[in-house]
DNA sequence: TGTGATAGTTAGTACGTATAACAAAGTACG
DNA sequence: CGTACTTTGTTATACGTACTAACTATCACA
């Protein structure tokens, strides 16, 4: 996490920040910790991290996905990935099941527990993505999303 | 670091992402990711890493800063500043000076070395910064530094 | 059948960031 | 003055996330 003065303080407050703060980089990462944060908080009711919750949605709305194809869509490495599913499993609320003619790898599906645990997390992560749009202001949603669209793909 | 399918992967190949494609935070994830991994292998022939680039640049901005001033300039924790100053310092970068009237403090400059290699340093930085501009395209840079501003003050 | 690729796993490591506790020096105020 | 509180920098420590390398089991193909 990031410190930052607590809650909202402007950005070159007193100590000249060098040209940083017209700087995409900069804004970026501020931006995505406060995002970060705000998610996390909003799913710590239902003890989810933000990477829990996007496998969550993933398995979700692809059922019988696998692994691999999971890590590749969240960019999540297959080695870290192990862990996240293997908690969500002892927690009942993913499956592993078989694939039908390939004996390496898993069937990924929810849990009805998965399931009901999902369409709670999934209000507040509504509410927060509202609350995101919010700070984004009259601005553009599609440009603002397309435009870091093009710099994800660097 | 993040993966990805290596260089500029479309966001959702193959396996549906469950409305995450078009959520602000996985994409800004993204995006930050892509930023900071391009502006680490600009910086990598000078060794330095990207908090490293922006101390020197805010003390570059103001000398005679103390280490409290930039942690909550670039928002780093203090203990953490230390080891970054302590770094740059055993490179011969950057200065502990005294601070006229307050013996806890320490007024932090760039030495000759720190100096010359931050000027070769904001070359490859700019370079960087051109690239991501690029990337935007025509959209108004200006409303887009904005938006994040908002957003990194939720 | 044998060679190479793929799915998942394990273990070890690196890095960024967080917290707590402390010494030294400064500040405020009765 | 002197006590209490704050601030600066430091140490030690823990934790989460991510990266690499190496391994097993299975599959594809020729």
């Amino acid at each position: 996490m990031i410190d930052a003065g607590e809650r909202g303080e402007a950005i070159g407050e007193g100590v000249a920040l060098g040209g940083l703060e017209t700087t995409v980089g900069f804004l970026l990462r501020l931006a995505q910790v406060a995002v970060f944060k705000d998610l996390l908080a909003a799913l710590k009711p239902f003890d989810l991290r933000v990477a829990d919750l996007s496998v969550l949605l993933v398995i979700e709305a692809t059922p019988g996905t696998q692994q691999s194809a999971i890590g590749e869509a969240l960019r999540i490495q297959r080695p870290n990935l192990v862990t996240i599913i293997d908690q969500l499993q002892a927690r009942n609320l993913v499956r592993r099941g078989p694939v039908p003619g390939d004996r390496r790898a898993y069937a990924l599906s929810l849990t009805p527990e998965g399931e009901a645990l999902l369409r709670k997390a999934k209000v507040a992560h509504a509410r927060h993505g509202r609350k995101v749009l919010d700070a984004l202001g009259d601005f553009e949603t599609e440009r603002m999303l397309a435009a870091l669209r093009r710099i994800a793909a660097l």
